[in-house]
DNA sequence: TTGCGTGCAAATCTTTTGCAGAATG
DNA sequence: CATTCTGCAAAAGATTTGCACGCAA
């Protein structure tokens, strides 16, 4: 199972942990087990996924030390750190990697729920052209394809949760 | 305090109610009170609205034949009908009209929160590309500019005057 | 009359919060 | 040692659902 990442990655100078630790220190907070453990498992994989996939999945390794609450808290912080980047999809947030790893954005397959990303330098330019006639001050932008997969459309096998885009 | 739409409309040969009658009955639908009602207030004005405000406005204007659980069985028989449209912003679902309103996007403010809508051609096609590379049937697209609209740039917010020393 | 539709209450789902004790700097 | 953090339980916000009765066809 696997996305076909073709959009190499950006070179920077900390690892996510270290770029973490970086931040939490310039705001004054605390290097805790549980936002360690939390930055190393959610930078361990490029995936997209949820509050609830990662709090599986730390359940699935047997790690215990994390609860829900600071896994919600934890991954608001990534988010502010600029380590996270999310969207708000069919009613919860999905994550994905920001801090290292280029601009993109994504094909969503609503058969398999599966977010495809891809490249392309025409959009950010036509975001920018959009904006300066609005008098718009960009912050970023959020490119959603939905449709179909190839897989979908040969093979015979849905499933939905992820609605919305 | 309006949106400013330059985007004019799309002919079409039935009013929204008729064209949810239409969508009720080919689907063995009944056609009821709080549906007319609903379709109705809905395409009153064209706006971007969620649940809540459907519901505060219904409330507001007097009308109490509709319950909470029916407007948001009533938003999800609209978005089947292809009336409306659905975007997951920020934890809820954000409906405006599609039928009868043409292909658009959005800038969206993040301090004041409006959303402000253009249409670009350009966008469709580079999106059909994009799919076509990756042999993905597309359905729609969403693409959701984030930033800082005019007003919130000039008007300086009235913080605490003490601290403007 | 025959169900589909509705309202009500309660349940779900996702995320947030108050608080007391635990851990970090 | 002073705080920030965490876990727990509960709260909150959005949306959905079970069920008995009402209403459209």
């Amino acid at each position: 199972m696997s996305h076909d990442f073709t959009l190499g990655t950006v070179e920077v100078a900390l690892t996510p942990s270290q770029r973490f630790e970086e931040y939490l220190q310039s705001k004054g907070k605390r290097i805790t087990q549980q936002r360690r453990i939390l930055v190393g498992e959610v930078f361990k994989r490029h995936e997209h996924f949820d509050a609830e996939v990662l709090i599986k999945h730390l359940d699935a390794i047997g790690e215990n030390r994390v609860s829900r609450p600071t896994v919600y808290r934890t991954l608001s912080e990534l988010l502010d750190a600029g380590l996270l980047r999310g969207m708000s999809l069919g009613g919860r947030t999905v994550y994905e990697h920001d801090y290292g790893y280029p601009q993109h954005d994504h094909l969503h397959c609503i058969k398999c729920n599966k977010l495809i990303e891809f490249s392309d330098s025409e959009i950010a330019e036509l975001r920018d052209e959009v904006a300066r006639q609005h008098n718009f001050r960009v912050i970023g932008h959020r490119l959603i394809i939905s449709g179909i997969c190839t897989e979908c459309r040969s093979v015979r096998r849905p499933t939905r949760k992820l609605d919305l885009v």
